[in-house]
Order: C-alpha cells, then structure tokens, then sequence
RNA sequence: GCCGUUGUAGCUCAGCUGGUAGAGCGGCGCACUCGUAAUGCGCAGGUCAAGGGUUCGAGUCCCUUCAACGGCUCCA
C-alpha cells in the first residue's frame, strides 16, 4: 500500500472529507497524549477510508512495547468527542527549523521529521518530494502538530456519531522493518452517521464473500495445521477449477504459438547461483538439502529451467520468437505473517511462461502479453484493475536491482513505448521491479480490500546472458536474446482466490465446479434423474442427480447454496413427456424445457465460456 | 519475521466472578413421497489448539509453543 493513497484536491467534497479525517487524526492524538502522557507521537495521515496514527508509548518492565487494548480505544474515542465538542479552531502558522526544534524538543520521531523538513526532498510524512516544503504547524486546544494541513475550521465539524477507532496494529516508523515498531490506531470517518453505517454494512458485506469463508464453505480448499501454514489441500471443486483453468490457458497459449514444456520441482544449488536468485532469493527460498555433498533446493521460479530448456540446442534467429509455457509448481518460504488465505501461500501453481526474442520482435511480443490479459479479463468480467508500470530505483541497484543502470532506463523505455503505443493506460511506480528487468503488473483488491498483484508481464535482460543464451542471426552473428517472462492468468492459488471473490463465489457455468443438479421431486423419480444426469455427463457437463431422502425445497437449497448454476426438477410431469423444470442459480425458471433442448444450451454456454446464465 | 487479538464437536457459536462440557447446522438411522431456498423423531461426535505451571479442583488464572485473524514489512 502506498503511503497517501487520497489526492488532496479532488472535489469540494473530498477535501472537506479529507479534512475531517485529517483533523480526527490531530484530534485523536491529543486524546492519547493526555491519556498517555508519556506517549511518542510519530505520522498521522488520512487513508480511503479515514486515518491513523502512529504512536511510542515505550517498553514496559518486562521490556516489551507497551500497545493499547480494545477497552483503551474505547477511552480515547470517548476523549475525542470531548474534545469535538470544545469546538476547539484550527490555528495554522509557519515556523522555523529552529522555532519547531524547540516546539518538538520531547518528540524525537517529530524532530527526524524537521530535520528532513529543513533539508528539503522530504515532506512530513517521510515521503520525497520535489521542493523543500515550509515548515508549519497546526494546533486545536492543548495539541500542537507538524503539519502542513488543511484542516476544518474547528473541531466541532468533525461528526462525532461519524468517526469510530477500528483497530491497532504494529507498524514501523517509516516502514523500515530496521526501524522501531510503533503502535498505529486505524480510524474510520465520514461525513456523516449514515456514510459511517453504510462503510460498516459494506465490510460486513465484504466479509461474505472473503475467499477463505467462501472457499471453505463450497469446498474448494481448505489449510490443515498437520500439512502447515501457506500449503493449500485443493478439495475436488478446487480441482475441477484448476483443470478449467489450465485448459483456458492451454487453449489461448496454443493458439497464441507458445509450447508447453515441463521441469523438476527440485534442482542443484548449481542453477540458482547461475541465474542469480540465491544472493538475492534466497530470504524467500525453502533452505536447501544437501544429500552426498550436493545442495538441492525447491524451486520458487521456473525461469532457469527454461532458459536451460532454450539452451537445449544452438538457435537460429528463425526460431524466434520462442515461447516456453508451463504451468509449473513453485515453492516460496513467505514469512509466517505475510501469508493470507489463497492470496499469499507457500506452494503456488503459475501460469508461467517466457518468451525469448529480439529486440526488433520485442515490442510486439510484449504488448501480445497485454493482449492477452485483456483477452482473460474480458472472460471473467474484471473491470476493476490497474496496470502499473514498475520500474527501478537508482539506490536499489546492486543490492534489489542488477547493477546495470544503462540497460535498465533502456528497457524501462521500450515497456513505456509499448503501452503508450498500444494505448494502454497505466501507472508508472518507481522502486517495484524486478531484478532483472521492469514489469507490467496488474493490480487488484481483494474483497477487503487488500491490494495484490494478480498477473505480471517482466522483461529480463539479466538472465539471457548469465545463462549464455544465444542465438544465430541471418548474418551468422551471435546475439544474446531478450526475454520476457509473463503470467497472465497469474498463479492458480492467487487466481481462484480472487476468482472466488470476484464472483462471490457463483462461477460462470463452464468454471463451476458442479454444472447441473437433477432434482427428483420423490424418489419415484430418481430412475429417471439418474437417467438425466448420466446423460449429461456422457455429453460432458459436469453434472449430479440429488437422490437424498430431503424433500425438493431442501435439495434446492442445497444447490442455491452451493451456488450450482443450474437445478433441474423433475416430477411426474417432466418424466411424461422428457422434459425438464430448468431453474437457474438466480432464481429465474424455464419450466417444460425439452432435456434435449437443455442440453444443447447448456453445452453451448460451456463452450463458449459464457458469463450469462 | 514484528505488534496486537483470538483458538470449545466437521461448521457457526454459548459456557457468569475457577467446581469438573452445551445448542443450531452438518453426519448417521428410521419414518414421511412431498412441485421451486431448511419434514419430523432418534443416535453418534469434544484428551475444551499443544505442552508446562498455580490450585483440593482449570475450558475458565499464569507461562511457552503452534495456528488463525487485523495490521506493518515483503510479494504471484
């Protein structure tokens, strides 16, 4: 997440919201200073959906951070409406180095602040700016603040029925894990009573359909403490969804001229060191195991397998550009804290390929990779994400980045070129790429709201030559390709987890894990189901007949809740003249239906990946 | 990894200030044979996350570990 993700100058409306929670921060941090009067005060921002602020408060006897409890929020939140209610104005003024050193003298977080003020390149809230900014302060009753506003009039326009403190979280000043952790309050603010209820109703809604409760609840995956944290056990719906994902990706890739190839999910330390991953990797790679002398380690990238597979045998220029896909089993030790239902694991299947090619063929090869996100987005519907252009940091090279600036503005570039070219729109992100080379990710939330990347388009141009790729031009000259690695359709843990809560969990009907139910109305008609749903299978729809002894409203419900696209009743009615009583997930029905015409709809909704019932 | 919170049956949860485990759903059995979101009755499930401690006595208190959750850091 970005520092300050909220432009101050949107509409009126969104600067007097700003506002207010800008001044609930200020607000909030006279509250706990007077409660806590020992307290270090540290950044406290306006975020989406409201604001925080991060505090000291020291070590206790036992030297751990001391932190607030639930019961303290509910105590400072009852301080600031006191304060609210004083009315209290807003006092603006400018201040120099020397005035706010002295104004600050007991506050060492403020003073780092000041003295990165007076140097200018760094605003107040740490992050970098163009100019040296003015110093200035705001202050409300006893509180005085380094910053540099806007705020309300006075406190008395804050809404007191419209802000409420959220939660308490760690964080470190600065966000430097090097850094001391100081203690973050989250508060959310609105305008007004109803816009806080409304946000409060949403995240319950939101919590709905969170992957990790919907995936349990249809059985797609689940974790088990035996098998450990980050290892998800796919149950048989994650399974035929990974099945229909991977022919997705077979279908597209085969058509798109890429060649499927496979690799080990172990290999020698040897391939690791060559690629470059161990010194940089390494923190996030399984330790190795050594057998005979020899290190092996499990794979958390599939990339050197393919550039050996490129290595194969001498290439001619006629073969590019070649297109190694596969949709390979990776390994990454996240640490513990990082991880997160589907989103974030420690086993993933990617969508993986690489595209060897040369710079002539670059351009073209690369905006075929956005060509086919949008391709994949437009089969599921995904409106809502960002493509970000990640680029690299001058201080990152040689420790994040390869040390090789030249090559890195030349690629950063021709990425830039591309998209513009193409007209894809995008945000450019300094300090985000990979390694090797500059990145397309494509950025999306999860229903909490959680940023994440889903899929990624890289161009390497590190690799190629630590591998000795090669290829022989119509010349009869030697040149090192470029290569671009991509995946689309990201990994399938990261992709059915946001699947899961893109749909809410109700698939389009050629993802669905189960097609159709046949619902016998008694089970004088479960001869005739079974009939139906064997018929449908044959024809390859993944079907099932509900013979239980529920009654049909139970059943049914079963289905709704299950989210089976669609239920087929049959009765006395249905069986006399081979119909079917079609019921759809949404509950709209289409009764008397002729189970053959059924099943030409329904088989050409699966081949057509559809996204309509 | 760091800070905080939580951890009772497959799932969702109840169990007051310590006195020795309970509900609904789900599962299984029996009965019911029913037209578009829950038929009724019965039965079986728990070493209260694991380990240690305090106590006459711990699901309830303390410590350690593990895991999940909210964040930070990091990332597909």
């Amino acid at each position: 997440m970005r520092k300050i993700k909220m432009a101050a100058n949107q509409s009126p409306e969104q600067d007097q919201l700003y506002k207010i929670r800008h001044s609930a921060a200020h607000v909030m941090a006279q509250a706990v200073l007077e409660l806590y009067p020992e307290a270090k005060i540290a950044i406290g921002p306006p975020i989406d959906t409201g604001f925080y602020y991060d505090f000291d408060l020291g070590r206790d006897e036992n030297d751990k951070l001391r932190s607030f409890s639930p019961e303290d929020l509910e105590q400072i939140e009852k301080r600031m409406r006191q304060i609210i209610a004083g009315k209290h104005a807003f006092n603006y003024r400018q201040v120099s180095g020397e005035e706010a050193r002295q104004l600050f003298a007991g506050q060492p977080y403020k003073l780092e602040l000041i003295g990165g003020l007076e140097q200018g390149g760094i605003d107040e809230y740490g992050n970098e700016t163009a100019e040296k900014p003015v110093i200035s302060t705001y202050r409300q009753d006893t509180f005085e603040d380094l910053c540099r506003g806007p705020h309300v009039e006075h406190t008395g326009q804050i809404p007191p029925d419209a802000f409420k403190l959220m939660s308490v979280a760690g964080a470190y000043w600065r966000g430097d894990e090097n850094n001391p952790m100081l203690q973050r309050i989250y508060g959310t603010a609105w305008r007004n009573k109803k816009e806080l209820n409304e946000h409060l109703a949403m995240l319950e809604e939101a919590k709905k359909r969170d992957h990790r409760k919907l995936g349990r609840e249809l059985e797609i995956f689940i974790f088990d403490e035996e098998v450990g944290p980050g290892l998800p056990l796919w149950l048989p719906n994650g399974g035929v969804m990974i099945a229909e994902l991977e022919k997705l990706a077979a279908d597209t890739e085969r058509k798109a001229g890429y060649q499927r190839v496979r690799s080990p999910h172990l290999t020698k330390e040897d391939l690791f060191l060559r690629s470059g991953h161990l010194p940089y990797y390494a923190d996030s790679m399984y330790p190795p195991m050594e057998l005979e002398g020899v290190k092996y380690y499990v794979k958390p990238m599939n990339c050197p397998f393919h550039h050996k597979i490129y290595a194969a045998k001498p290439r001619s220029y006629r073969e590019l550009p070649l297109r190694l896909a596969e949709y390979g089993t990776c390994y990454r030790y996240e640490k513990s804290g990082e991880l997160f239902g589907l989103m974030r694991v420690r086993s993933m299947q990617m969508n993986d390929a690489h595209i060897y090619c040369t710079e002539e063929q670059f351009e073209q090869e690369f905006m075929a990779v956005i060509d086919l996100y949008r391709l994949y987005f437009e089969i599921f519907n995904v409106e809502k994400f960002v493509m970000r252009l990640s680029t690299h940091h001058r201080k990152g090279l040689g420790k994040k980045y390869i040390d090789n600036e030249r090559l890195w503005l030349k690629t950063e570039d021709m990425v830039r070129r591309a998209m513009d070219n193409g007209g894809v729109p995008y945000v450019e992100v300094p300090d985000e790429a990979a390694f090797y080379g500059p990145k397309i990710d494509v950025q999306i939330w999860s229903a909490i709201g959680r940023e994440f990347t889903l899929a990624t388009n890289q161009v390497d141009f590190a690799q190629p030559s630590r591998f000795d790729l090669r290829y022989t031009t119509s010349e009869g000259k030697e040149e090192t390709p470029l290569c671009i690695h991509r995946a689309p359709l990201s990994t399938h843990e990261r992709m059915i987890g946001f699947l899961i809560e893109h749909y809410a969990g109700a698939f389009p009907v050629w993802l669905a894990p189960q097609q159709a139910r046949v619902i016998p109305i008694t089970s004088e008609h479960n001869d005739y189901a079974t009939r139906l749903a064997l018929e449908l299978e044959a024809a390859g729809v993944r079907a099932g007949a509900d013979l239980s002894a529920e009654r049909m409203n139970a059943k049914i419900r079963d289905a709704q809740l299950m989210k089976v696209p669609y239920m087929l009743v049959v009765g006395d009615q249905e069986m006399a003249d081979n119909t079917v009583a079609l019921r759809k997930r949404d509950g709209s029905r289409v009764n008397g239906m002729h189970f053959g015409a059924f099943m030409e709809f329904v088989t050409q909704q699966i081949a057509d990946r559809s996204s309509v019932l």
